[in-house]
DNA sequence: ACTAATTTTTAGACTACCCTAAACTTTTTC
DNA sequence: GAAAAAGTTTAGGGTAGTCTAAAAATTAGT
């Protein structure tokens, strides 16, 4: 009731800081499924920094063996760098499964309240919070969540856009996440799991006609099936 | 899935940082119900950092009229820096809530982790948090947890030392937050909630002899019971 | 009340992270 | 296969928060 010891520089080891972890995490989102080379300037804008002061940052996390470094040839991460990165990614989509599942929040609202508490450090808490969620697979977002040991379920999903005419599928992910796009789905009743059929496709815009589960119908932009992911049912 | 922007120096704006919030915290912490001035030395103990570091915030906090400050005098904190250090207790004390009633941490295990957890920013998200749980007025520790609007839930407690002999008394808090100090008391099978009536008093060493829920008797030193809340049943 | 001990503040310096401007590499273009 | 454009790194500097050492103010002792 009375003390409160604040440690932090001292009795705690902080093991990466906010910033170097977010660095592991946006190399990592930017690298891709086959771990290529990200440039400084893709990080620059990723960070929302400037290009000299992703130079500095990559030599420290190079200095840390975290990431594979040579002078303007770009970044890739170390397996000691992805391991990382794929533990705070897990962090974040857990944290995004009980902001949405436990607390209600939609599933526009939650990105920047992960980005906070993806840092948090307990190896505990993020295991018991998995546990307490029931072991969520995938986020509200339909993103994969890492296990603890860092094996990501695989899922192979389809762009809406690259999906033909007369198929029938579901949806299960998205791969923007603004609140504005994700507001945009709720408002044209797009969500997680619903059914489409592509009941016509536009050759020359690359814009479709689909109908969702079996009831209205929906005109949809290349910009926006291109970043929804689906299923063939 | 792809991108991930970081917002932190740029587009967001950091309300007061991790270390400004911790000052104004421990400031209420030590200056007690009467908000009394703390000294220096007692924050550089507070925050475990140097009495001229301390000097360095404090001038910074009483610019941004957070504190009240006038060389060698100590601090008290204004109405602005006192309805802050509220916010951050609420915080500290929801989640600790959240992490022994939601997680099943025991009572010993979440102070650390609640002090990482209370400079997450939202409100938000601590309004749906205490929801959630809700809206608990005492945390995992008997202590009060201060309302949205920053009131304090009233609990007037006595210390165990200063209960007479033959009185009965039921735990309500603890006030000392330290691992070894909740640990001691588990192992002894004191928890928050058990009744116990004092046997007998040594006016010597100020020790105790209590019976616990009816059952077990136990000895208490004057170190374990001064740090005891209870209240007469 | 005056010296001695304690507490607090100032001065100067360090690290992490960020910046701008200039220099240097790589890639593109003709 | 240069020259121009684009991308990246170095150089030098700034702020937040910390430090040590020394100076100044307050409190305590006799």
């Amino acid at each position: 009731m009375r003390y409160c010891y604040l440690h932090r520089s001292k009795p705690y080891i902080m093991p990466h800081s906010f910033t170097e972890e977010n660095y592991l995490k946006i190399i990592h989102n930017l690298s891709g499924p086959e771990g290529t080379e990200v440039s400084t300037n893709a990080l620059a804008e990723g960070t929302a920094t400037r290009a000299a002061s992703v130079t500095d940052m990559l030599k420290k996390l190079a200095e840390k063996d975290l990431i594979n470094y040579k002078k303007y040839q770009g970044v890739t991460l170390t397996p000691t760098g992805e391991k990382l990165a794929l533990k705070i990614i897990r962090k974040h989509r857990l944290w995004e499964v009980f902001l949405v599942e436990t607390l209600g929040f939609g599933w526009d609202e939650v990105h920047d309240i992960a980005e906070e508490l993806e840092h948090i450090p307990s190896d505990r808490l993020m295991e018991r919070l998995a546990a307490f969620l029931g072991h969520p697979r995938f986020d509200p977002h339909g993103d994969p969540i890492p296990d603890a040991k860092g094996n990501m379920p695989t899922a192979d999903y389809l762009k809406l856009s690259e999906v033909e005419e007369g198929d029938k599928v579901r949806m299960m992910g998205v791969l923007e996440h603004t609140t504005p796009f994700l507001q945009h789905l709720d408002r044209s009743g797009l969500m997680l799991g619903c059914e489409m059929e592509i009941k016509e496709t536009n050759d020359y815009d690359k814009s479709a006609l689909v109908q969702i589960d079996g009831v209205k119908t929906l005109f949809l932009s290349q910009e926006i099936s291109k970043n929804l992911l689906v299923q063939r049912v």
